[in-house]
DNA sequence: TCAATATATGATTAGCTATTCATATATTGA
DNA sequence: TCAATATATGAATAGCTAATCATATATTGA
């Protein structure tokens, strides 16, 4: 994070095309939009939780146990995973006697997932 | 990531549904696959490459001085977060005498970063 | 060739976070 | 209520990485 205390746009900046500039900012997303998109990244950002996300995909819900032996990671690893997932909204639980049932809760993540495999596939260029 | 010395995947996991987890196995996206994708978010996961990501969409192309003004950065963080999305593929670099001008060089990526932009518009729930 | 400019790179460090192991909570059936 | 089971949480640590400052490279014009 830039240190604000430096009050980098009230001065000393070079600018080349002010108008190019100017336009920019004045369609930059303010900081607190820019700092929970780059936290849906991060999450998205994770082996561990790329691969549980991806097996959420495939198989619509899972339990905690099966969510583990789906991905070959460890239980606990799993449950802290999911805490983080769910906190932020992108995974959804519903229990049933004593196992917890875990499904994606977003359209828009469920999007990007797709979207993003597809660029591996089509990897490299556009 | 897990330790592969463990060899979860041949001992001591409990599954409840049999037939969804090894359908979901059968889907899994391989260890290669899922470290790429994964790298992508974490790219686009930090909120000095998310600024310069989003004023690069909005500006087409924007020089390093003018997206250090654009987007409030020091130079050199500007600098040291294009080389990262440059080798990896998210931006791509012009010269121009001393000058660079960078842009974007994904499609899938302007389509991650568009569909995020809604995920947050239309917040919260789906 | 030399100074000035625009950007890139290197090295260091401070802060974060995924993993791990231990422990806690919650639910069920006896 | 008690043991068993399924999941969750807490705490500690090791590894990563963004920010910083110093320095290097590349291009231009004189």
């Amino acid at each position: 994070m830039p240190d604000p205390t430096l009050g980098l746009d009230s001065c000393s900046m070079r600018v080349i095309d002010e108008a190019r500039v100017s336009a920019a900012r004045a369609q930059l997303l303010p900081d607190g939009e820019i700092e929970r998109l780059a936290q849906l990244f991060r999450l998205l950002g994770d082996p561990t939780r790329t691969r549980l996300l991806y097996a959420l995909l495939e198989a619509g819900e899972l339990c905690v146990c099966d969510l583990a032996a789906a991905s070959e990671t460890p239980e606990t690893n799993v449950s802290h995973a999911l805490r983080l997932l769910r906190t932020a909204g992108i995974v959804k639980a519903r229990r049933d006697g004593r196992m917890m049932h875990y499904s994606l809760d977003d359209a828009h993540v469920r999007m990007l997932l797709d979207l993003s495999r597809d660029h591996l596939r089509h990897a490299g260029k556009e």
